[in-house]
DNA sequence: ATCTTTGCAAAATGTTTGCATTGGT
DNA sequence: ACCAATGCAAACATTTTGCAAAGAT
């Protein structure tokens, strides 16, 4: 079986939208910054580093501080609305959490970096049925495979 | 003298051992500075990151420098001779990889950051089976799982 | 008017690098 | 004697924090 590769849409169903309610719900106010690092999280379904965020924003002209992008995606971590992502490189990565639960894991080249999405039905099965042993209380679980991509091998 | 936090015991084969002679035979000298680093990851079965890492040695008298503790892991690790772990805590962890190839994965408590090593078969085995899709070639995987533990919940 | 959010700069953190010295072979 | 390995300090990269100004309600 092959793992489906993920076709990178805009936005499926709202998820911008989806935040920003959930935010302010929260309680927040809709300030521009966060609001902007959203817009850049609903155009990438995958994998994206807050330098990355950062640098897109700056080329769209927009002027926000690095420090707004942290806390922003901090504040969205913290209401479940991203996932941060640890890939083995040295900066983390954030992705947007489908409202639905669906979710995806990361293979990652340890050559070049790259990181390719994956999704495995049997697998998430597997992954749901572990317990977490005595006491533990499992909520999130993170799935990296590591190896070569094609350019690479 | 020394507790046994879990059914992980002191080097099973001889780990350490087997660690020196692979290095040896990759052409590494044996200097006093990666050997007291092996002996610390063999003493412990489970994530260390290189700050306890340093500590311990510290507190065993030892005068080691951060840097040869950094670069000591980063030659175990090029080796496959132990595992870098991303847990999700802001510093990277590191544990001794069996010669078997055995191995476990990690539930992390999100509150109070405690590492627990579990094992199970059959999610090992689902992730076997994860092709890696068109061109990616698997090598390694790691699994972490979040949650709560016991004493947070 | 109040209280949050932001931007900037500075600080904190974890890791890497440069280089002279030590130490293994 | 040679060259790898080490310790130290400085450099580096990423993320966090303090604080005054701007913005939202």
């Amino acid at each position: 079986m092959r793992a489906r590769t993920h076709r990178h849409q805009r936005s499926p169903g709202g998820w911008a939208e989806h935040a920003l309610r959930r935010l302010e719900a929260a309680g927040f106010r809709r300030g521009g910054a966060r609001r902007a690092v959203i817009e850049v999280l609903d155009a990438e379904s995958c994998a994206v580093s807050a330098f990355e965020i950062d640098e897109r924003l700056r080329r769209h002209g927009q002027r926000i501080g690095r420090a707004s992008v942290y806390r922003a995606l901090d504040q969205l971590t913290e209401l479940g609305l991203v996932h941060k992502l640890d890939l083995g490189s040295e900066t983390a990565q954030y992705e947007r959490a489908d409202p639905g639960g669906d979710h995806h894991h990361h293979m990652v080249c340890d050559q070049c970096g790259k990181v390719v999405p994956f999704e495995d039905p049997a697998l998430e099965l597997a992954v749901t049925k572990v317990s977490g042993g005595p006491g533990f209380e499992v909520r999130d679980h993170e799935i990296v495979l590591h190896g070569a991509c094609e350019a690479c091998r």
